[in-house]
DNA sequence: CTGTTAGCGCTTTCAA
DNA sequence: TTGAAAGCGCTAACAG
């Protein structure tokens, strides 16, 4: 009846100007109805409602956005999603920001420098209302300069830093206290394997606390053993193994490592854990499910995202940005399992 | 010397008008210089670049969207970022649409239908321009109708539906190849174990290839093993591997699933794959690094995404919907793996 | 409680 | 090769 050969063409593109017509209201009115129901007098409310559902109406954020008001976006920039520590914090940020109305913008830096930047800048361009990034190094990282001049609230994840806002746990004490327990079990060549150490600021914070347990312990400290890719870690880690003085005991930097420690151990006719114990560090959700169920550190990843998206949630309402004083050590536990043992004799 | 107190408000929220002003041109003029770059002189091309750079200008993509262009942003819907494989997946999605300038918006639905059609309405009013999705059910999909309704151009992943753009392998034959394999090696006890059916069209595909292959090797299928939730499945497995009547192999709707048999049939005290053989499905990394090594058929997961955005690239470029005929079957591999040998003797 | 109106920053005809 | 100008759909004063 009304408009056949336009409706034919945009079924459902149906915009504010054609759900106030309807309505017989004001395109403002119908604004209103959605973001200050309570300026609206309940009849015409429903009405509206109604007839805008009816019609598929969706209100166009980009306009909403471009208006100067809130994207209603969080940015993310992690590392990688193949690790599951990444895809289980993205996770909680994913579940936390929807909770609270927002949508996410996910991007990965594979660990590069230039990404990061490249990554903000994009998430910049789109107006997201905050940033929770996970980056190489903070003290010098040109992406988190960029965030600051634009005054858009961030926070940090895994990493920590005096200077930033960050959410994480405190991997130093968490890997001396580990040390401390191994040593308990009677183990006294302990080894730690790490990712390169350049690449993550957790990865030295973990080794810090290596050598700080060792030192307590009154332990010499092997030479670190640094893989810069995991996959290929497995010749390095075959010959520490296989070492006329392998350690009885190998702290992982990650729990992704830990698995190909564990997997090279048998390779080289070790048993885990009454050869050699194995510990990891994240607590990524399949570690539970191997035989024999991974010894970590459990981080609370999902918790870390969400914990983030609440800070960046609090700077939004409040408009004030946050703080390296806003910065959080959350909890770490650590999962017994079954990697880990008593000292073999040697 | 310009606007100081002005310029100290907002350092680095340059707009295209500021360039424009410093450039000494119009904005249209900065505007074509960065999508156009053609129309525009070399020299005020390079002029302008140079302004922008030093400005920090970062065009404003909610007004560039808003103004009836492309938003440059890609939906993408899937259950989860906890299961590997759709994080892998993700990982793919992200790659190739980062490469090709796009940013994606990721929703995650826990399986739940309600929150497939939250997830899309979310999309559509942020404008994307494709569609990424794992649904539940094609054939009666909510969220399928209303992206169909926006002629939004959208792909399905792992779906597989006559009706729709699907992605993903076959895997009813997957299974099916599968089970003859394992019957070659003397299996005739063949179990299935599954997540719920309901919950995913794939989960049925593999299932029909199970029963198949048991029918083509004229082996009984015994009940399949449905595990709502993989977080309890150790009560009904234990179950199934000490039962009187325990299978020699395990055929499994997915590698998660896998593991926690292999976990299960440890504990029960049967050695993988000696007294059990276990295959799973899917292809996650991890499978690898397990001791046994995961037998399991591995699907191109990253590929699964990444041919998705190729499809939806190709859409945008000519402005055609991507019919049926598109759906694409990616190859698949089986790895050997460890956990799967010749049936043990009863 | 509701309507009118002025843009948000950008892209794109249309002219020059 | 460049500029002027018209909105994209929406929100937020400001009136009524």
């Amino acid at each position: 009846l009304s408009r056949p050969a336009e409706s034919r063409l945009r079924p459902a593109a149906a915009g504010i100007q054609a759900v106030a017509q309807r309505a017989g209201v004001s395109i403002a009115t119908v604004s209103r109805s959605f973001n200050r129901p309570a300026q609206v007098s309940p009849a015409t409310r429903e009405s509206i409602r109604r007839i805008a559902e009816q019609m598929g109406y969706l209100p166009n954020r980009a306009a909403s956005t471009l208006r100067g008001q809130r994207s209603r976006v969080l940015g993310v920039v992690v590392p990688t999603l193949l690790n599951p520590v990444f895809a289980e914090c993205l996770a909680g940020i994913a579940a936390a920001s929807s909770e609270g109305g927002y949508s996410i913008l996910p991007a990965t830096t594979h660990y590069r420098i230039e990404q990061e930047e490249r990554a903000i800048d994009e998430l910049l361009a789109r107006s997201v209302e905050g940033v929770l990034l996970v980056v190489s190094n903070p003290e010098h990282s040109q992406a988190l300069a960029r965030i600051r001049e634009r005054r858009v609230p961030y926070v940090l994840m895994y990493n920590r830093h005096p200077a930033h806002p960050c959410v994480g746990v405190d991997g130093e004490r968490a890997v001396m206290e580990m040390v401390d327990r191994l040593a308990k079990l009677g183990h006294r060549n302990i080894a730690m394997v790490s990712g390169r150490l350049s690449a993550s600021d957790r990865a030295q914070q973990r080794y810090r606390g290596y050598v700080s347990g060792m030192r307590a312990s009154r332990l010499a400290s092997p030479a670190l053993l640094e893989v810069p890719f995991v996959e290929t870690s497995a010749g390095p880690l075959d010959e520490l193994l296989r070492g006329r003085s392998r350690p009885t005991a190998v702290v992982c930097s990650n729990d992704l490592l830990a698995i190909r420690v564990m997997r090279a151990a048998a390779l080289a006719g070790l048993r885990v854990p009454q050869d050699l114990s194995v510990v990891g560090f994240d607590g990524i959700a399949l570690g539970k499910d191997l035989i024999p169920m991974l010894s970590t550190i459990v981080q609370p990843n999902g918790d870390i995202g969400r914990r983030g998206v609440e800070l960046l949630f609090e700077a939004v309402a409040s408009g004030a940005p946050i703080g390296p004083a806003a910065s959080v050590d959350l909890p770490y536990s650590v999962r017994e399992g079954e990697s880990c043992a008593t000292a073999s004799l040697r």
